[in-house]
DNA sequence: TGCCGTATCGAGATTGATTCTCATTCCAAC
DNA sequence: GTTGGAATGAGAATCAATCTCGATACGGCA
């Protein structure tokens, strides 16, 4: 029962916060804008207003059960919070998503920002690329 | 003399364009939004409708002149591409950018990249901190 | 279980950044 | 200098995101 998570969070458990949980649970392998999900809402017959949308997901983030993120396009887009900190791999063609950690790179990354005269508070990678699909690998342009 | 930058990117050397590449000049060691360099443009008493920016901008980038970011809070910044990949990092108080490559972190995404099946196309790597002026590093929020 | 006060919702207005439109102006080749 | 096509500027239009406010639903309590 989910609505635990949102109680947990401080946030009463109503219909719109269950469902758009529930979007973003069967959406884990992608990140998705506040359309995507209003969208993917459409689609279930569930009829929320777009700014509720806007509003949940960012009670959310505040809660800390989701992440924002800008990508390449300065959007904003949302995943649910595994807890661990984590990088990005995106499809540029379909907008998988895959999330790593590499012990090396965050070495470095503290490492450069102190011989720069930085106080690291945080840092975003984003790698981007064409995955394994055919419809993505193969395509030209 | 800079019309020559222009030229050779097959853009007519006008006015609004030379002063725009020299606001950019001036400033290299920040990104600058397209309001920045309105603004810039102001206090030297050049009036530039704000669209010129924009389209301006957005010439240069097609043109190979300048690198479009979206920083973390969504919005466009530019800085002229001096043609040598790069990373950033930058201050989050007093928006200072420093530039830095390192070639461990290059090698490892490429092959974080192929591990996961996918061809890189690009990445961007952005380490937000405070940097050391006094300002910045002392700060408590 | 039913009621009440408050948090939440939804629709539409609003904002802020960016882009578009189109009449006017500028550039550079003749 | 003249001229045609490219560039500019002012304001309208667009798009994502936020705000406002009357209507509605949640959950503690009788």
């Amino acid at each position: 029962m989910q609505s635990n998570d949102l109680k947990d969070a401080g946030l009463k458990a109503t219909q719109p916060r269950l469902k758009i949980l529930s979007i973003l649970e069967q959406n884990r392998d992608r990140h998705m804008s506040a359309e995507d999900v209003y969208r993917a809402l459409m689609d279930t017959g569930d009829d929320l207003g777009l700014a509720t949308i806007y509003r949940v997901l960012t009670q959310f983030e505040s809660a800390g059960l989701v992440i924002r993120h800008h990508f390449a396009d300065g959007h904003a887009v949302f995943e649910l919070d595994s807890g661990e900190h984590h990088d990005h791999i995106v499809c540029i063609d379909c907008g998988k998503v895959i999330e790593f950690v590499d012990n090396t790179i965050e070495r470095r990354q503290i490492r450069i920002a102190k011989e720069h005269g930085f106080r690291l508070a945080d840092h975003s990678l984003v790698l981007h690329g064409r995955c394994e699909r055919k419809d993505c690998a193969h395509r030209k342009r």
